[in-house]
DNA sequence: CTGTTCACG
DNA sequence: GACGTACGTGAACAGG
């Protein structure tokens, strides 16, 4: 037999104030106080160090709104707000009780003592022992036999004894003598007159509250007889208010709270950036120790551990090597996968070696095309003198086990950034990975932009390991050597690392990733987004290059004109590209009015703002910069390096796609930007020209229409708005009737322009200012708008400070969809990071929303045009767009299949299941993309 | 390597 | 009452 496990239930939201008052004041380096979070964690390594529980969890009070304010709207009503320097804290408490992987619940409209009440009376259900860690006399009710309280600042164990001796009566009659005595710090009316000394007596003598209540008259004091029959409600609602819910429906169940050990990763980070560095060392010791006995099969425990098993790494070169170390990945199940290659870019890059590592520990390296330094003269097959290089035998045969084990179905293959090595291993012929998973866009939908997810970082961070650097191995600069030069005993040290790295954080991060209850969005959203983009990036788009350098020649001869009437406007030559210079011939030699200088540098401002703001004055010279600045940009940045981004091979851009940069959970392309492809002026529109179909096909462009306000409309719930898409009106001249009050019918453009700059100010965390400046009015008339927009579509308040709040207490929001992006400045000190922050909470649902729906539209896709009989192919996605080649002859086909899988595969609905509002899609099909859009 | 500018959604 | 301001990217270039 074992001893019954024993429940640690922590009042968190008590301790956080004790701990605020009894700590004088700390801060961590970047100014953000940490008294109460240092108190806090001191408290929880203390409780995990004594080792009493076998389980533990902490609660905390959500809001200030609970279901006892709609009883009596007085309770704790008149208590003051937190101090400012408290606040910031909330958030990080929470974030260190999940740093020690110990569970961390609230709900809305209770306080945790309801929780606490609720667990205490499931886990004793079950025959577990309970105590409370708190040292608020409230929870003295909950103490009977196997629940009993422990007071954390005093370590004193509060008991039946102990009880009796507060309150005077056995902890089942407590709440009875707080109904009569009150409580005038939380508003408890009670009984005028009674405290309780007196409240005891009376409880003692007539046994309970409502005895005693139908028993008043025969009270022999005529004052307190009295108040007693004339207070007996207050009692009674009073009584209501003490008595804490120990019937809340909650799904955890006691072995929710098992005690796992923490990733000692997360752990050691936490205290690293909150400055903690006397406690990381003390804890350091216990991070490295084996797996916590108490329960050696919480997946916390497999995670744990995990960092500490040593290296065995090995150079592979015979098949019977190769298929030891296959037989290895079938028997594990998983096999961590990173390739070697002589470039960075991955379609370009030949196979140089594959790195395995089927275990935490064990990898190893198969060379495939390693060469010997050239230095050494003639050397055939390296046999020369101490530069021996012996690639693996059978190369044909090895790629082809290799290519069954990657294809295997039974294997989950796992890279960091694996886009990459499909792409390289592609290129050699092995073109089917699956299933795969990725520790680079696990650990972005973990922790997003909270930090890089490189796999130097992330090994530093979750495993305390420095991985061996690249430059270490291959050198930097101009002496730089390609890895198939790299000597093999050190090539094997530096990728079996990778692998065995990769191996590992895998571990962690499933783990976290489940912690985190992040499962979902993972796998609904960005992990089958992995092969999608890997394959549109094979594709690539086919971009005419006679036809770019058409306009390169067109672009330079008008640069050169304008440069001819710059220079003679100044009076002297001088490089129109420099701001620096520019700013000093307007604002020093011409002496021009309006010149502001950046706040950073002292630097003459020159953007487009100034330059426009000058040319509206009359002056010749700011407009001629303009136009001789937007040629220079369409020519460096897209005619003249589009050209030479063309491989050779396919005729094709092929863009690099990434799933782990933006904050919002957006796409990003980069070499070349595919994304940011001009179309608001006449000739950057005609750059899109040069980008078309092959022969026989024709571009297709499907966008989703006003994709970001629709999910305004859904997510605040905007009645108006909502109705609006639903009858598909035109969104902006709706919004321009209901703000300014004019007929739909013969409506000023001026005025629907209005309209829409407030809309889409709504979606960036609208602020008088910026709409000001947007729509070239006063701060006050743009705040009038506003006031106006407010009134009429009230929804949207609500939805800012909600999203603002949930902000604050978690430090991150969420997309309709699960995806959490964190907003790191929203408890910031300086007023106008905080308003910063703000904005970016109110935006980030939005524009996150968008991203996870047309990532879901494009991951349906290709299945929906195959089962459909239909040969078109993505090729780019701009963020609320989607361009693919069609076939000519399956155009209309093609439409309806694109436009069915956009507007269908994901609906906003409401809790009844209704959509609330429509997802509409505008396609166009043409020879080029600028005629396609 | 940083700051400025500007292309896109 | 002052202060600094729309959200999210990537790339080219100047200048230290």
């Amino acid at each position: 037999m074992t001893a019954p496990p024993t429940l640690m239930l922590v009042d968190g939201s008590g301790y956080i104030f004790r701990a605020y008052h009894s700590l004088p004041p700390m801060s961590r380096p970047d100014g953000t106080p940490v008294n109460a979070v240092y108190g806090f964690t001191t408290m929880l390594l203390k409780l995990l160090a004594d080792m009493k529980a076998t389980h533990l969890a902490v609660l905390f009070d959500a809001g200030r709104h609970t279901f006892r304010n709609e009883i009596y709207p007085a309770y704790k009503a008149q208590r003051p707000d937190p101090p400012a320097d408290l606040i910031p804290q909330f958030p990080l408490i929470r974030e260190a009780v999940r740093a020690f992987n110990v569970p961390c619940l609230e709900r809305e409209g209770l306080e945790a003592d309801d929780l606490i009440a609720t667990y205490a009376a499931r886990a004793r259900a079950t025959g577990a022992q309970v105590v409370i860690v708190s040292s608020d006399k409230d929870l003295m009710q909950l103490v009977r036999d196997g629940v009993s309280l422990l007071d954390p600042m005093k370590n004193r164990a509060i008991g039946p004894d102990e009880v009796r001796e507060k309150f005077g009566v056995d902890p089942d009659k407590v709440v009875d003598v707080q109904a009569l005595a009150g409580d005038p710090v939380d508003n408890v009316p009670g009984v005028p007159g009674i405290g309780v000394k007196t409240a005891a007596q009376l409880i003692t003598t007539y046994g309970d509250l409502e005895t005693l209540l139908a028993r008043a008259g025969e009270i022999p004091q005529p004052k307190r007889r009295q108040s007693l029959l004339e207070h007996a409600d207050n009692a009674r609602l009073s009584r209501r208010l003490v008595t804490l819910r120990d019937d809340v429906e909650v799904s955890e169940t006691l072995e929710d709270f098992a005690l796992g050990a923490p990733d000692p990763g997360v752990v050691r980070s936490f205290l690293t950036e909150n400055g903690f560095r006397s406690l990381l060392k003390r804890v350091e010791a216990t991070l490295d120790t084996a797996p916590d006995p108490a329960s050696p099969d919480t997946p916390a425990a497999v995670a744990q551990g995990v960092e500490s098993v040593p290296d065995d790494y090995h150079l592979v070169t015979t098949l019977e090597d190769l298929d030891a170390w296959i037989a290895e990945a079938h028997a594990s199940g998983v096999v961590a996968v990173d390739t070697e290659t002589n470039s960075l870019k991955a379609r370009h890059a030949t196979l140089v070696g594959v790195s395995l590592a089927p275990r935490p520990g064990r990898a190893c390296y198969i060379p495939f095309a390693h060469r010997a330094p050239k230095t050494e003269g003639l050397d055939l097959e390296g046999e020369g003198a101490g530069a021996a290089v012996t690639n693996i035998e059978d190369k044909d045969k090895a790629l082809a086990r290799l290519g069954a084990l990657l294809a295997d179905p039974s294997v989950l293959k796992v890279g960091h950034n694996i886009k990459f090595d499909l792409h390289v291993l592609a290129g050699a012929g092995l073109d089917t990975v699956t299933p795969l998973d990725d520790t680079m866009v696990l650990s972005f939908v973990i922790d997003g932009s909270r930090h890089g997810h490189g796999m130097d970082e992330l090994a530093q961070r979750h495993l305390g390991r420095t991985t061996i650097p690249f430059e270490a191995v291959c050198g930097k600069g101009k002496n730089q050597i390609t890895f198939d030069l790299v000597p093999l005993d050190q090539a094997v040290r530096y990728a079996a690392e990778d692998a065995d790295v990769t191996l590992r954080l895998h571990v962690v991060l499933r783990q976290a990733l489940l912690a985190a209850r992040l499962v979902r969005v993972y796998e609904t959203l960005d992990r089958p987004m992995i092969p999608i983009l890997a394959r549109m990036e094979q594709t690539g788009v086919v971009v005419d290059a006679v036809r770019l350098k058409t306009l390169s020649g067109e672009f330079a001869r008008r640069m050169a004109d304008l440069e001819t009437e710059i220079h003679a406007l100044a009076g002297r030559p001088f490089n129109v590209a420099s701001p620096k210079q520019l700013g000093e011939v307007l604002f020093d030699d011409m002496g021009l009015p309006g010149g502001k200088r950046s706040s950073k540098t002292g630097a003459w401002s020159t953007d487009a703002q100034v330059l426009d703001t000058l040319a509206g004055e009359g002056h010749a010279l700011p407009a001629l910069v303009l136009d001789w600045r937007q040629y220079a940009k369409l020519k460096s940045t897209y005619t003249d390096a589009l050209v030479e981004d063309i491989d050779r091979a396919t005729g094709r851009v092929h863009t690099t796609y990434s799933l782990s940069v933006t904050t919002t959970g957006r796409l990003s392309s980069n070499d070349p930007n595919l994304q940011n492809i001009p179309i608001r002026s006449e000739d950057g529109r005609k750059i899109r020209e040069a980008f078309v179909a092959p022969p026989g096909f024709c571009l297709m462009s499907a966008d989703y229409s006003q994709i970001e306000l629709r999910l305004v409309a859904h997510v605040a719930a905007i009645r108006a708005l909502r109705e609006a898409f639903a009858q598909g009106q035109d969104i902006h001249a709706i919004t321009a009737a209901q703000v300014f009050g004019v007929p739909l019918e013969g409506m000023d453009p001026m005025v629907r322009r209005r309209a829409k700059a407030i809309n889409f100010g709504i979606l960036y965390g609208i602020s008088a200012h910026g709409l000001a400046v947007q729509l070239g009015i006063s701060r006050g008339e743009a705040g009038a708008f506003i006031a106006a927009y407010m009134a009429r579509f009230p929804e949207i308040q609500t939805f800012m400070e909600t999203i603002k709040e949930q902000a604050r207490a978690q430090g991150f929001v969420e997309t309709p969809f699960g995806r959490r992006i964190p907003i790191p400045g929203i408890n910031d000190r300086n007023p106008a990071a905080r308003a910063f922050a703000e904005r970016q909470a109110i935006n980030a649902p939005i524009q996150g929303g968008a991203a996870d729906i047309i990532k879901r539209a494009m991951i349906r896709l290709p299945d929906a045009l195959s089962e459909a009989g239909l040969g078109a192919r993505l090729l780019l996605q701009v963020h609320d767009e989607l361009v693919l080649e069609v076939p000519e002859a399956e155009i209309d086909a093609t439409r309806d299949t694109v436009r069915r899988v956009m507007s269908t595969t994901v609906a906003l609905t409401d809790a009844q299941g209704v959509t609330t509002v429509p997802l509409d899609v505008d396609v166009g099909v043409g020879p080029s993309w600028a005629e396609a859009h």
